[in-house]
DNA sequence: GTCTATACGCTGATAGAC
DNA sequence: GTCTATCAGCGTATAGAC
């Protein structure tokens, strides 16, 4: 088959553009909403035309999920590596890794915090995808827990899927008002107050109490040394 | 003064249109939120043509403020007159009973979280006034808490702006995660355990244990029967 | 694959009659 | 005070040359 020579479909030149071109859309959306910005405006930024980027990505609304897909990737190949590893109540000094990352990167919160809330409108193109990351966050969260109850350090009896859904509201929560007033909300030490909090709260009585959430915590953590741009809202 | 006799400043007439834009407006952001949503559209609902809305209100964003500025009278006549007369742990009661009733009007907190999260980009009309009506809410669950303190109810050393800014948190978060997925995130469940929980951490321990937040509680609330909408977002 | 040119709807806002 | 008529501008999306 010599016409295979020309293969064009995993173009090395194609994906480049593609990823430049999502890279540029989630910054733009993040900035802005999904609804606020502009094909135009994310195209020339990204270096080409208006309708090069349609070419790649026929609608705004394919463009969004595109966008939601590719940090999906990202995603799972940081924070779905690296939080299942902590079990029990480590899980909580994760977070908290995680909340001190975030508050280098506003522009990565903002895209979630604009996003997610964007998407609760009825019929939005990213409810469903919203929805979905939630679930699996919550789940992923509990099932640490969970398997913290199973060891002995947490209490028994603890509805580890109610405090996942807590602690995730929480996060979500500080961002917001973190976003809105950076100087009059400390992020970090505000969730490190809950989670310590949380900690005492849950820790079973019956046994010795070891390491708290406390930032002191020199563990390693899972994170690359870099920090490159891992989860935002949990 | 004979010319006084067709008066027109406080128009009876005027008052009542002018009121009915507004509460369709609202009804309108919180949907879609303000960019996306048209002029045309609210005008329409509102029962008057697009040229008349923009009579009384000259631009879309003096529309934003004036619903914004409208929803804030409406707050201080209610939440601003029954929360700080809930002093000490009671506020957590308080709150607990706002997000009971929040449960029953999703448009309103819909409209919260929408407009709150929209508000974070850089320039946004409605930016400062988030930003104040947070510093405010903070600042009134803190001075309840305070007095807790004074009163000996609460442990001495607590810091309560970082509580009243946790507790907003919660229930901004719980709201956004409620709002995507109603059937798997039971908001009020959610909050009364993390209000049980809050209260035991800061009751004082030297003193009695009195009411906890349980939803079984039948003090008076201060709110009126009928329940008409409060405050969403904290 | 990428471009220029363009179609065409909808946006917020204005002018002026009634 | 409210309307109809109209504006310029920007939005997404398409057609067709290169």
């Amino acid at each position: 088959m010599p016409a295979a020579i020309h293969e064009s479909r995993p173009n090395r030149r194609g994906v480049e553009v593609r990823e430049r071109v999502l890279r540029t859309a989630w910054e733009a959306f993040s900035r802005e909403g999904f609804r606020a910005c502009s094909l135009a405006r994310i195209a020339a930024d990204a270096g080409l035309s208006q309708a090069g980027l349609l070419h790649h990505f026929p609608t705004k609304e394919d463009l969004l999920l595109a966008v939601l897909r590719w940090r999906d990737e990202l995603e799972l190949d940081q924070v779905g590596r690296t939080l299942p590893t902590h079990t029990g109540l480590s899980v909580l000094s994760r977070l908290l890794r995680l909340v001190e990352i975030n508050v280098e990167l506003t522009d990565v919160v903002r895209s979630f915090t604009v996003l997610s809330a964007e998407s609760v409108s009825e019929g939005h193109p990213a409810r469903d995808w919203f929805r979905a990351r939630y679930t699996r966050v919550r789940a992923a969260v509990a099932d640490a827990l969970q398997s913290g109850v199973d060891s002995g350090e947490i209490r028994a009896g603890t509805d580890c899927h109610a405090v996942a859904t807590e602690v995730c509201a929480v996060m979500d929560g500080l961002q917001l008002q973190w976003l809105l007033d950076p100087g009059a909300v400390d992020m970090v030490a505000l969730f490190r107050d809950y989670a310590r909090r949380l900690d005492a709260a849950l820790r079973n009585p019956a046994r010795e109490a070891p390491d708290t959430p406390d930032g002191q915590d020199t563990r390693d953590t899972g994170d690359t040394p870099g920090g490159t741009a891992p989860s935002a809202a949990p």
